[in-house]
DNA sequence: TAGATTGTTAATCGATTAACAATC
DNA sequence: TAGATTGTTAATCGATTAACAATC
């Protein structure tokens, strides 16, 4: 029996297809072709079949996919049908953003322990959630059995802080810190770098506005 | 003369490499080798080359490259020599959150506009940056020449905004909305779905946990 | 049954990595 | 000069897209 590797470009696309398809059953569709889907999102059909194909069968011959029940397999595959309790260390400003940020609650996902090293923080509540200090993330982390972890704390402390994580037992982290983490092939680390992506916007930019080369 | 298509991950790359060599020129190396780099920073030595000879020659043979005026280059090339200004359109949590997060100030990119649509909000200032109706988003972008725009605005409003920038002369775009845009081929769009981001995680967690198939 | 659309295999495309002649 | 490392071409790998038999 072949273990099938699942590309990383399929699991990304499969939160955008739940999008997509929670759309369509809030406009009352019933079923969608992987073509509709495709015109409609911009998407390329085959893509869709096949990324869905990974998993299992899900559509219909000559029909196409009836939404809710696609809906609920995308909801299960990404296992979205229980609530994630997430441990944030970093309690600067995007730490704290992130925490007045509702989008990750909605979706199921509640931080529910901060962590930061500064003693004037620790022992405080900041939205009903309790911030420890740093020293402790491996007990609390292991006892509350957290799994997702997200770093927003300065690039220089991030690979003492994963490591704790990781020793904890939290196997999916989101880090925010400009620096390359190591990790056991066991963890997955999701890099989120703001600052990188918008130096790409400017290298765009900067492409944009000089060249004029020639009128043909 | 043939226009050579760089590649997206190349540029990307190119503020990692940045990044490095900045870490490197801190503690005072004068050269590295390519070699040197990917041990190091856990990169491919033959990648980082091609992706560097996409735009000049940087190395010396047999010896590597020169840490400063790398740097200098790299700087160059992604457009960091010059400061940016920034639209953000969306004063909610994330928008604030944005705000209060120096990263971009730090890197060169600042807010210098903020655009929201509650009357409560507009007119007032938020650490000095004011906010501005979102109605009027094409003039004062038009105005101000502002090439960089964020969008932190919900999904359903997202495409309106995106228009009106692009309309105002904004060729770059950081979209945190939830929502397929479009927007013309000279327009650069990057996404960062933060919610699409911890389902990926929930996934690999949901993975990690079933999966105890047979003891060999 | 005829028409439509899936699931899957085959073809294409692009990106990564290896290899090596050029050259410091 | 000998050793090292670049810049670049060739080989490999993986992902995307096209094509089509299976089947609703």
């Amino acid at each position: 029996m072949r273990a099938i590797k699942i590309p990383e470009k399929t699991v990304t696309r499969l939160s955008i297809y739940l999008r997509c398809v929670e759309e369509l059953e809030g406009e009352g569709t019933a079923s969608v072709s992987s073509k509709q889907l495709a015109d409609r999102f911009g998407l390329n059909s085959a893509q869709v079949r096949k990324d869905l194909a990974y998993f299992g069968q899900f559509g219909i011959r000559g029909l196409g996919y009836y939404i809710t029940p696609l809906r609920h397999s995308l909801e299960e595959i990404l296992g979205l049908k229980r609530a994630w309790e997430v441990a944030l260390v970093g309690l600067g400003n995007l730490g704290s953003a992130l925490i007045a940020y509702r989008g990750f609650q909605e979706k199921g996902f509640k931080i529910s322990v901060v962590f930061d090293r500064d003693p004037g923080k620790v022992g405080r509540r900041i939205d009903g959630i309790p911030v420890m200090d740093t020293g402790t993330i491996v007990s609390v982390v292991r006892k509350r059995k957290i799994k997702i972890g997200i770093l927003a704390v300065p690039a220089a402390g991030a690979q003492a802080v994963l490591d704790a994580l990781v020793k904890g037992g939290v196997i999916a982290v989101l880090n925010f810190a400009p620096a390359q983490l190591t990790a056991p092939d066991s963890v997955k680390v999701q890099n989120v770098d703001l600052s990188a992506l918008l130096k790409t916007l400017s290298y765009h930019i900067a492409r944009a506005e000089q060249p004029k080369p020639r009128t043909p």
